[in-house]
DNA sequence: CCCGGTACTTGAACATGTTCAAGTGATGTG
DNA sequence: CACATCACTTGAACATGTTCAAGTACCGGG
């Protein structure tokens, strides 16, 4: 955890100063890119096209948004929001770890479904590592940690009784995993991305099965070993 | 499996005639391509500049390459050669399974190290499911069966002994693993991408464990769980 | 009310991936 | 050898993301 007073300079923007019309203007641009992303697709999309749509000059874009690619970041927060909604409903309902987990992975899918189309087509965006868009940028950070205060919603809320040290662990490498789904779903062509669903079914009784287990004491020790993996390569040097 | 015999058109493209001026053309062009992506990096690299410094017209790099994107695979292919032959010398020396692993992977990111920095920019374009360059595309089939067989090769060759339903999984999964890997390291920033070595170091042992586990009767159940899992993911509908 | 500064807006200009109609030259055939 | 065919080559033209110098609108202070 890097404090707040280290020597390096806060490399948050100090987020430029807006009056109404500019919000509104902005505001307006993104509504009609999201738009037209998704009825045209994002490739589709011109720049051009997205001015024109919005009656503004196509330098007023960039005026708000550094680049193209940099509204999807509005798609990705809207989603991110709509899957933390639709998270709680689970989380109220259900106290076990495994449907919790399931519950939420599902929501996931739910909230990105209508998007499967072009999801593809952007995500290499997001995979570029030093695209802002990844999901480890540091432009990315408040909704990863958005995302992975859910898995710890999962986690913390639920009934079940795990070794503390991967109770600490565990809603990160959660989010991991999701990510990994996210992954596998971006490539899956099956009708209604029915593998997806069938590998969450599948992957989380695993999941609940292998957490349990690590409070037998036979597997301290193997246990140990992969929270020192992790530990190991976490560490930036 | 399918069959030579299904109905559907078999989808490989029927290799344009070619006369040895244009082979030779289409290496120089490759050739030229590669070495300024090395120089400058790929999204500095222009068409216009590779078509200059081979001293052809731009139109000419896209009659023997259908986008710039096309361009990579050259590298690939160079770079799953330069894996194939490291990994032999690895496994002509070594009988155990875990360092025949932890060898073959090692030698993998030895190959890729020098192209790292740019390694990263161009692995958006992979990173696409509709492109070319996805690992799990069907112009990728040759190389990534290629890659897999040094998988297959790892397991085949070892002491091991292991359950054959298993046996017959691991080197995809083995694979799969490699793949991981591999987008750890594109995005391992630390000096020498020591995580990355890490990460195997760490990883391996814990595979092969899990590996020798598969055996004991107590684990049958979960190890069926998982091939289950496995089988029914892979099922395409 | 005027003025200076700053937020906002414009559209032409630019850079670069890609296409294409038109040419050039080698090769095999009668 | 003449000719047809087809591989090969060309470079101008096009599409689209991005930049930028210039202009406009609004606000706050004197």
């Amino acid at each position: 955890m890097t404090g707040v007073t280290t020597a390096a300079a806060d490399p948050v923007e100090p987020e430029k100063p807006r009056r109404a019309r500019g919000e509104q203007t902005r505001q307006l641009i993104l509504e009609t890119a999201l738009r037209l992303f998704r009825e045209r697709g994002y490739t589709e999309t011109t720049m051009r096209a997205i001015a024109k749509e919005a009656g503004v000059a196509v330098g007023n874009a960039y005026y708000y948004f550094d680049s193209k690619e940099h509204l999807i970041q509005g798609f990705y927060d809207r989603n991110q929001a709509a899957h933390r909604v639709a998270a709680e409903q689970v989380l109220a309902d259900e106290k076990e770890l495994a449907p919790r987990l399931r519950g939420v992975l599902h929501a996931g899918i739910d909230v990105n479904a209508p998007y499967h189309s072009f999801a593809a087509t952007f995500f290499k965006s997001a995979a570029e590592p030093s695209s802002p868009l990844s999901p480890f940028s540091r432009e990315s950070s408040p909704a990863r940690e958005a995302a992975i205060a859910i898995f710890r919603e999962v986690v913390d809320g639920s009934t079940a009784k795990l070794d503390p040290e991967l109770r600490k662990e565990l809603p990160e490498l959660l989010w991991l995993g999701w990510m990994g789904v996210i992954l596998f779903w971006v490539y899956d062509k099956s009708p209604g991305q029915r593998r997806t669903r069938r590998l969450i079914d599948g992957a989380v009784p695993l999941i609940d099965r292998l957490v349990s287990l690590s409070r037998l004491r036979v597997l301290r020790p193997a246990l140990r070993q992969v929270l020192a993996l992790i530990e190991s390569v976490r560490r930036d040097d």
